[in-house]
DNA sequence: TGTTGATATATCGAACTGATATATCATGCT
DNA sequence: AGCATGATATATCAGTTCGATATATCAACA
C-alpha cells in the first residue's frame, strides 16, 4: 500500500523522506501522518529492490561550492523555501557549511515505474482498509489506461454494494441494539449509500468521456466531477 | 482497541474466540473480519493480565456424561445451535464422544470490568483509525455515565471539525489536482460534513435526554436517534 | 465415499503505528 | 543576548494488527 503511494509521488518528482510524508498528509489526506517507522523502512525496501535510488545530499562540500551546489533540487514548496532560507543564511555566515541536516533524495527508476504500474493496475487487496486503498488508486488514476480506470471504479462499486448489503442485514437483524448502536448502524448505511452514488457519478462521467472523446469534450469534462460536487450538501 | 471490543462483548456474555470474531463482524461491522492473529493473542494477553478467565471445554468426558454435560453454556445463537446439533448427533451415535472441537470459553473478571471502564471512559487514542475507535466506543456508550457519554460525542465532534478544516484547506490549496483527485477531496469533505451533522444530532438528543429526564420521557426517547435516522437520504 | 464448508484454535512473517532519540537551524519571546 | 519552541530531517523500537496458513472435528450433500 505504502509502496504504491511512494512510487506514485516519485513518478512525478523526486523527494526526500520527510517531504513524502508531508505530501501524503497535506495533499491527499490519506495516510494522515504516516509514521516514520513505516516510511523509512519502505524507502529502504524500495531502494534495495532497485525501484528507487537514494542519493545522499551531503551538507559538507569540500569543493568551493557556488551558491547553487548545496541545493539538491527538491522542487517542493517547503523544500525550496527551506533551501532559500539556508542559502541566505549560508551566504551571510559561511558558504562552506551545509544547508541543513543531510537529506537523502529519492528518484524513481525504470524498475520502479514498472512496479508502480503493476501495483496500480493489479488487483486490489481485500480487507486492508479498502477505502484508503481505493482513494490512493483514484489519486493516481490518471496514470491508468481508460479501461483499467473504469475497472477500478466498478470493482470499488461492487465492493460497496456488498458492504451495503452487510450494513442492511445488520440493521434488519439488530433488533436488540440500543439507540446508540442503532444510530451507528444507520449512519454507516447512509455513508455507504453516499459512497455508492458518488461512484455512480464517477462511472457515468468516465463512460461518457470514453464513449465520446470528440463532440463537445468541454461539456463532457465539466460533467466529470462537477456533478458529484454539485450534489454536495451545503451544511 | 481490540481489548476494548473483547471486554465489551464479554461484559455482557461469555464467549469463545471464534464467536467473538463473528459477533464483531456480523453485529458491529467494525473490525470487518478481525484476524485470528489479533484475536487469540489478545485473549491470551487479557487472560495473562487477569481480565478474563478462559475455561477449556474438554470434548472427551470420562464421566458417564448425561445430556447436559458436554454443552458449555455458550448462550450464543450460533453456539447453541451447534450444541444442539452435536447433542442430537452424540445421543444418536456415541454419548462419550465430545461435542465438536474443544473450545475455550472466556468469562470477564472484576479486574476485566474495571479495565473495560477505564478503556471506555479514558482518552481516545489519536490517529489510530479514529472512526473505528469512536464507533466501538459508541456501541458501548450505554455503559458510560451520561456526562462521560456527552464528552465522548463532543470530543469526536471536535476531531471531525479539525478534519473538516484540513479537508477544506486541501480542497482550496489543490489547484493542480486532476479531476479524480479533486473529486476524491470533495467527496471526503462531504462525508466529513455528513459525519458532523450526525454528531450534532446525537449531541442534541443526548443533551435533551439529560436535561429533561422527566416531563414526557417518551417523547425525549423518540427524538433520541429517530431524528438522525429521519434525516437519512432515501435513495 | 469423498469433498466441501462451517466450526475452532494457533502461529508466522509482514506491515503499520506511536514513541523516542538525535541533530540542525529559524523564529520569536524575554 | 540568551533561550525556548518548533520546523526540518533521519532512524530505530516495541507493540498491534493483518493475511496466510496449518491443524482438527464434524455436518451436509452428492
Amino acid at each position: 500500500m505504502l509502496d504504491l503511494a511512494i512510487l506514485g509521488l516519485l513518478s512525478e518528482h523526486e523527494f526526500h523522506g520527510y517531504e513524502i510524508r508531508k505530501r501524503l498528509r497535506d495533499e491527499l489526506g490519506l495516510f494522515a501522518n504516516i509514521s516514520f517507522g513505516s516510511l523509512y523502512p519502505a524507502l529502504s525496501r524500495l531502494e534495495l529492490s532497485g525501484a528507487v535510488i537514494g542519493t545522499e545530499s551531503r551538507p559538507v562540500a569540500p569543493t568551493p561550492a557556488p551558491a547553487w551546489a548545496p541545493i539538491p533540487l527538491t522542487g517542493s514548496l517547503g523544500g525550496e523555501r527551506a533551501a532559500l532560507r539556508s542559502r541566505r543564511a549560508g551566504a551571510a555566515r559561511s558558504s562552506t557549511r551545509g544547508t541543513k541536516r543531510s537529506r537523502k533524495v529519492y528518484r524513481i527508476t525504470d524498475t520502479g515505474r514498472r512496479m508502480f504500474e503493476e501495483l496500480l493496475g493489479g488487483e486490489e487487496p481485500v480487507g486492508t482498509d479498502e477505502a484508503r486503498s481505493f482513494g490512493l488508486r483514484l489519486a493516481f488514476a490518471r496514470h491508468l489506461a481508460p479501461q483499467a480506470r473504469l475497472g477500478l471504479l466498478e470493482r470499488r462499486r461492487d465492493q460497496l454494494i456488498r458492504r451495503l448489503a452487510a450494513d442492511q442485514a445488520r440493521a434488519a437483524a439488530g433488533g436488540d441494539f440500543d439507540s446508540y448502536t442503532r444510530s451507528l448502524v444507520e449512519h454507516t448505511t447512509e455513508t455507504t449509500q453516499h459512497d455508492i452514488s458518488w461512484l455512480d457519478n464517477l462511472i457515468e462521467s468516465e463512460k461518457l468521456k470514453q464513449a465520446a472523446p470528440r463532440t463537445e469534450s468541454r461539456s463532457t469534462r465539466t460533467v466529470g466531477t462537477g456533478s458529484a460536487a454539485a450534489k454536495g450538501t451545503e451544511l
